[in-house]
DNA sequence: CTACTGATTTGATCTGCATCAACGCGGATG
DNA sequence: CATCCGCGTTGATGCAGATCAAATCAGTAG
């Protein structure tokens, strides 16, 4: 059950002939895209040697599931490129994703032996792994790993909370404009002067559905509805842009700003 | 996760709560009832002696307001005895809990200036409160309690996930079902041989519909339904046992065990 | 004891979203 | 080129749970 991450891998590398990213290359920790917000990002170059030892690139194929619930924790892992979701899975099939993971943020918990929910690559995706024990035992003698994990499981914490608020209270309407604020608002963060900027949709409307307590039909209804009522105008399936962010914000049903 | 203390929490409001508790009084950390569990459980003595010197008992009444969303944090704390619950209110009215706290649990957190949702004293609730400031000053110079923080924070993450699942896609049946279970579970963490014991609800039925995203109504219902089947026998209002545990989890619609 | 208040129960009705079903579209495959 | 399959759209129907309404009960203040 363990090998199971690597049998993805081979798999994932196999069906390509050989994946872009080597696999036994080991990046330069400095020049990593998420060197600032990963779990590193406080770390000083002594310590960012000593995670650089331990770490090991795996590439993903959208699609692929990364981690079963249940699976032995071998490895814990930075995504470094592409969206992974965490699903939570009932015995009748019911499925609700839990959380998106995008670049620099974390998959796996220090001092936990099996993770609690699938983890499927939503696009192809590369992680940063460590293996778990030396990790562990490197954020007893490192605390600025700890503090920084502390701080991402708080902020993963409030947005988890946001997340309840909107599955246990929105109506079907606002969580697909909070959806889609989400999405603006996280572009922002990345492309400066995104006002007006096109935007994609990460995911399938059944991963949508599937992320906001749904279903597809009614996700592709209500974006429907948005689209007749231009909020928001489609330039295919996947690409779109919000035209009246101020209507989308109060379909949110958030509170100002 | 964070609970594993209900009966204490039974045990201390089934006396006269924490009023008793005089806010001036600074008790010792070493005799603290959540020396173990709480962010501190991981400190040494000369640790312990640090937090001691910065900390404040504080105690509210059954349904005083403890935090309004949007305030300064001026202090972070630990619940020492008591139950609390975290809120977000929409503007419209609607609510959702997105937290019971529980005696050991931390409210705040280091690093951010203001706190996100409301904090409500269910029960009579004693807090040990810190300065944020030099609770965050704390935190950069003893690695034990970034690391006890990062281990709570992603207990409560765990937790609020599972959480997603209910809200999301569970059945007002299963809601039910699954909280009850969790009642139960927890009192066994406390209490041995807790098999059949007598349980508390801890909250109102209006709280419970809150934290389970229904309507007090069918919490009502539901309660009433699983009466019939001997599921659960009430002996007043607050105090019930559960008479089916197999019944009640084939109902949560969780996985074995 | 009485009146009042807040919690709970029960019933009747309404509705938002799920469910079931059929169809159109575009890209991949042979 | 035909076909197939995954994805998205659209329509018809059903139902779980919300909403509205009223009665009961328990505690408590007077």
């Amino acid at each position: 059950m363990a090998g199971r991450v690597l049998a993805m891998v081979i798999r994932a590398v196999g069906r390509y002939g050989c994946a872009m990213l080597d696999l036994q290359s080991r990046p330069k920790c400095s020049e990593c895209p998420i060197r600032h917000r990963a779990v590193c990002a406080r770390c000083d170059d002594d310590e960012l040697l000593m995670l650089e030892q331990i770490k090991t690139y795996k590439s993903f194929k959208a699609g692929d599931q990364v981690l079963w619930r249940g699976d032995g924790l071998t490895y814990v892992a930075s995504v470094v490129a592409g969206v992974a979701s965490l699903g939570k899975t009932m015995e009748d099939g019911r499925t609700q994703m839990v959380g998106l993971l995008l670049p620099s943020d974390f998959i796996g918990r220090p001092g936990r032996e099996a993770i609690d929910f699938d983890v499927v690559a939503v696009t192809d995706v590369t992680l940063c792994c460590f293996h778990r024990k030396p990790f562990e035992a490197l954020i007893e003698t490192t605390p600025h790993i700890a503090q920084r994990l502390m701080e991402m499981a708080l902020d993963e914490l409030d947005a988890a909370r946001d997340w309840m608020l909107l599955l246990g209270r929105k109506t079907a309407r606002e969580k697909i404009a909070t959806f889609i604020e989400m999405l603006v608002r996280r572009q922002r963060l990345t492309i400066d002067d995104a006002t007006d900027q096109e935007l994609v949709l990460p995911l399938t409307l059944h991963e949508i559905a599937n992320y906001l307590g749904l279903t597809l039909e009614t996700v592709s209804r209500q974006l429907g509805a948005m689209k007749k009522e231009r909020i928001v105008q489609f330039v295919d399936r996947r690409r779109f842009r919000v035209t009246d962010l101020e209507a989308l914000h109060v379909a949110s049903g958030d509170d100002c700003l």
